[in-house]
DNA sequence: GTATGTACTTCGC
DNA sequence: CTCCGACTGATTCGG
DNA sequence: CCGAATCAGTCGGAGGCGAAGTACATAC
């Protein structure tokens, strides 16, 4: 099939905003392949921008700017130009787009561009590695570029960077094998639920019909999408919604899925998975050990949360710890006695050959109740069952001082099945810094802006900006700001900051962030933040707390306007290194 | 030619 | 991780 | 009673911080 096919049908789905629209043509694309497995396994991966399930991580290792090179390369457009345009649109494809109409030289010779020859392309790219690696790339790249239309061209570049726009993920394209197969949506959810491999699914499907989808069981070294939280801002209202649950301590490390299994070679296997289903099994050696020493039984899958602890008080300590771990390959012995980690566990999904995510919370935490001895690093999740609001509230209090982000509720009812991604609100989490009269906002001032991606194109993605320090009189970077606009918000940057637009970063302000226009401080806005981090790149409190580190925001969020204040009225950096200092978890 | 620094990407939250 | 917006399907409101 | 208005839920895509690895450029 030629690539022109696929690439008409995501511009048919980019003109739309309606899903049942979207899912409609996703079908018919479908349809037109649905006998041949292998093309439709390519297609499905594709349209999820991927090559591959997310366990087997085949990622191409090129982004925005070195698609930009390849772009310019590929087109004879100057690097400038494809830059310029970059920050107009927004978008890739779009630069592809343009770059490909403006092509300098016109091809005497191609070759189709085939949906294979696409595909294998890209897998190509993604294993390229080593020196001279970046180049081939491109090289890959430019000869893709060579045969297509501007408008194949387009959805190329933005496989590079990583996002198709087009308004449709995993949910949209389950619907659409559905309706291709003739089944409902919830029937290759299920099988979803337990073998995170839509290509795969659609293989399935094409090979062996709607019976394959039953064949398709939990498998101990195939991780499952990991459950996830609604949330709500009080709790009363979860009690209201949830009615008698269980509340539990949310752990603020890494979210990990546990493989157990026996293997009649090498014996007892464990495996694990974070939250995107990464296998981070050779960075938690240590966790390893103790898990195979606590887990009692033969095969299992365990849900947790692994935490980074001070071996000596076994006190919690800040998520920054742990992401020491993550992903780590040299000096991993020092690592590990470096950040020591424990394991809570809260959910048991597979046990013993029977397949849980389908039984009530409740026994399935009698089931993980029955297959782990805990020990000093392997534990299971603190929790109470509770329809007292009061009660609730000194649990959150006690989860805080203990060290957590705050608690999550889960539902007790018979209809409590484990369920990937966040519906059907089973469980919500309820977090510190949702409570709105826990007021740790800070006022910043505007010093810089970065130009906005896909639907913000044209206006400011993020905002830069800083405390005041009065000893010095400048302003220094303490985190960007890019969530919690509305629109009505974004459309009014250009006539609020333009005119305090300056060429050069402004004398009083001290910043090794480099953003893409410069503001001279005037403009000042309320933020909101879960908590302040020591940071390697901002420049509040340099050097304060620790040398070589500043102080940013752990999840800033624009509140609103202080149209009262003056940038010299904005929160200044003492304040901000005692509001660090009156953290619970800080390190030094 | 190796050592060091930096830009970029990926992924955890 | 936080947040916003468009769409959808269900329910309520009002003529 | 039926169409219009309203509401909650789903889904997708904007954006944040930090750490690690990789490829490449530069310094020595």
């Amino acid at each position: 099939m030629d690539y022109s096919v696929i690439a008409e049908a995501y511009s048919r789905i980019e003109e739309t905003r309606k899903r049942l629209e979207m899912t409609e043509i996703l079908v018919e694309l479908f349809s037109k392949v649905k006998d041949d497995s292998d093309l439709l396994r390519r297609i499905v991966y594709l349209t999820q921008g991927q090559l591959s399930p997310d366990y087997q991580s085949m990622v191409l290792g090129v982004a925005n700017k070195l698609a930009l090179k390849a772009i310019s390369r590929g087109s004879g457009v100057s690097p400038e130009t494809i830059e310029n345009w970059w920050i107009e649109t927004g978008d890739l494809g779009f630069v592809a787009e343009r770059a490909m109409a403006n092509k300098t030289q016109t091809s005497l010779f191609s070759e189709p561009l085939t949906v294979n020859r696409v595909f294998d392309s890209l897998m190509n790219m993604a294993m390229k590695e080593g020196s001279g690696s970046q180049k081939t790339k491109q090289d890959i790249f430019a000869n893709l570029f060579h045969d297509s239309s501007p408008h194949e061209a387009k959805y190329i570049a933005r496989m590079l960077s990583g996002k198709l726009r087009l308004g449709i993920a995993d949910m949209t394209i389950i619907d659409a094998l559905a309706q291709t197969f003739g089944t409902e949506k919830e029937r290759v959810e299920i099988a979803y639920n337990k073998y995170p491999a839509l290509g795969q699914i659609a293989y399935v499907l094409s090979e062996k019909g709607l019976d394959g989808l039953d064949e398709i069981k939990i498998d101990p070294g195939v991780p499952l999408k990991a459950m996830l939280c609604e949330r709500l801002s009080s709790l009363p209202d979860i009690i209201d919604k949830l009615g008698k649950c269980s509340f539990e301590y949310k752990y603020d490390g890494l979210r990990i899925q546990a493989h157990i299994w026996s293997d009649p070679r090498v014996g007892q296997v464990v495996e694990l998975y974070t939250r995107q289903l990464e296998n981070v099994t050779a960075q938690f050696p240590d966790v390893i050990e103790v898990l195979k020493a606590s887990f009692n039984k033969t095969e299992g899958i365990l849900d947790g949360e692994c935490v980074p602890i001070d071996i000596n008080t076994g006190q919690m300590l800040p998520f920054q710890e742990v992401s020491h771990r993550r992903g780590r390959k040299t000096e991993l012995a020092k690592a590990i006695e470096d950040y020591p980690v424990s394991v809570f566990f809260f959910d048991c999904l597979f046990l013993n050959e029977e397949e849980l995510i389908n039984l009530p919370y409740t026994t399935r935490r009698e089931k993980l109740a029955s297959c782990l001895d805990i020990s000093d690093r392997v534990f299971i999740s603190h929790s109470l069952i509770t329809d007292d609001p009061d009660k609730a509230e000194d649990f959150f209090q006690q989860s805080l001082s203990d060290g957590c982000e705050g608690i999550i509720a889960k539902s007790i009812s018979d209809d409590s099945p484990y369920k990937a991604g966040s519906r059907g609100w089973q469980w919500v989490k309820f977090k510190r810094d949702y409570k709105s009269e826990l007021d740790d906002t800070v006022d910043l001032a505007i010093i810089g802006g970065f130009a906005g991606r896909g639907r913000r194109a044209g206006t400011y993605g993020a905002l830069l900006m800083a405390t005041y320090n009065h000893e010095t009189d400048t302003f220094e970077s303490v985190t960007k700001l890019g969530s919690g606009f509305n629109d009505e918000m974004l459309a009014s940057f250009s006539s609020m900051l333009d005119e305090h637009k300056v060429k050069k970063i402004p004398v009083r302000v001290e910043s090794k962030m480099i953003p893409d226009y410069w503001f001279e401080p005037v403009v000042v806005m309320e933020v909101k933040g879960a908590e302040i981090t020591l940071s390697p790149i901002h420049t509040c409190g340099l050097d304060e707390i620790r040398k070589g580190n500043g102080l940013a925001i752990r999840f800033p969020r624009f509140i609103g306007m202080r149209e009262d204040k003056g940038p010299e009225d904005a929160t200044t950096t003492e304040e901000m290194v005692s509001l660090y200092n009156l953290q619970l978890k800080r390190l030094e």
